[in-house]
DNA sequence: TGTACATCAGTGAACGCGCGTTCACTGATGTAC
DNA sequence: TGTACATCAGTGAACGCGCGTTCACTGATGTAC
């Protein structure tokens, strides 16, 4: 369960790292679990400290919460700039980016995104973490003024762009479409297909 | 707490209508507590009665939570059909009345569309009422075979379709995008412009 | 190098709470006569 | 119309459980001398 970064002798009484340990551990657990599973207790049990360990590194279950996400946007932003240059097209690049990471994390992704963790906390480092995959959004669309989207409004532009991507992370997330529907193989074949379909349409427009 | 749909004789040890008042509250719990409000007890409470009384009409809470799923659904299709023949484009109309339900139903578009409650209930019911709104959508886009999304994959406009007014309603919902963001007064504002600009393109390009 | 000590990460028992569900029961209702 | 009775919707106490959090504590660690 220790991812060992740090020398973390085992073993001891001390963990070494247990901060980390325990946000890697709320990850698996949401992961596995979802949010109903996702207990302190249960946090605290997979990282193999007692119950109420946590609470030297977090004041509450909350604040855990509150890394977690912000942990998530990190890894979100990694994922979608990894993807960013493998494709032609940038903005079908960053898309597949976005929907993967959500197929890879759906239980983070929807920690993410549903707002109900933003009515509980509200840390700074989250919002920034979050405007950081905001602006490469922005920024990729701005890179395309001619898109198919129409240009005279970049900023809706951005946000049809997102709410493209969210959507279709979300309904194949909720088993709403899926590759079976449509004869194809992987869900990931299904996202490529629907993002260089309706995402490239400048080039054969223009 | 009685809708009174039935005789509902007031202070009577039979409550009269005690599942669809159950049903209700449900309801309205689960938009005012979200899900983690949503217990048994609660529902039991706010309809008047003991803490049991809701097994004499589910067998247990997840047979509750399917019924609530399933009307969410008929409500779901009843607000599309209302706003479907408002709008010279039907397409957009449709579009106006997903997004409007779910701004209306926040909790329980989310209960209806996550996923979390496939995998806990299976209950045809439920599957024919979802399937009547999918329909829905798939007719109207049938309607407009030569929609600026391509016609030569219909199946794939429909999910491109859905995946876009699914997009806008739930990052409505997340507070990730806003009228407030784009300088609007509403939301329904902001999900009007963008419905009437991006569904509409079809009469300007062609 | 060796010892005394302060620090503080982690322990384990305990708290009060709300939950889903069960159970024997009670009493309003509708029906048979 | 009046009475006896079966039905079953709703009661209220109780169950076992997992939860977040607290508290006095313990013992490994690093530092001062």
């Amino acid at each position: 369960m220790k991812t060992g970064n740090h020398p973390a002798k085992t073993n001891a009484y001390h963990h070494g790292n247990l901060r980390q340990s325990l946000v890697d551990s709320a990850v698996a657990i949401l992961e596995h679990s979802g949010v109903p599973g996702l207990s302190l207790r249960a946090v605290a049990k997979a990282s193999g400290v007692s119950q109420a360990a946590p609470y030297s590194h977090f004041s509450n279950k909350q604040s855990l919460l509150a890394e977690v996400a912000r942990v998530g946007y990190v890894r979100f932003c990694e994922r979608m700039a990894r993807e960013l240059d493998r494709d032609d097209n940038r903005l079908v690049g960053l898309g597949k980016g976005y929907v993967f990471f959500a197929l890879e994390n759906p239980a983070l992704f929807h920690l993410m995104f549903s707002g109900e963790l933003a009515q509980l906390v509200n840390v700074d480092e989250i919002d920034d973490a979050f405007l950081q995959g905001y602006q490469m959004l922005v920024d990729v669309i701005a890179e395309n003024p001619l898109t198919q989207f129409g240009s005279d409004l970049p900023h809706l532009d951005t946000a049809y762009a997102w709410s493209v991507v969210h959507g279709i992370a979300t309904l194949i997330l909720g088993n709403q479409i899926s590759a079976k529907r449509y004869n194809l193989n992987t869900d990931e074949e299904l996202v490529e297909k629907m993002l260089e379909k309706y995402f490239s349409a400048t080039e054969e427009v223009t």
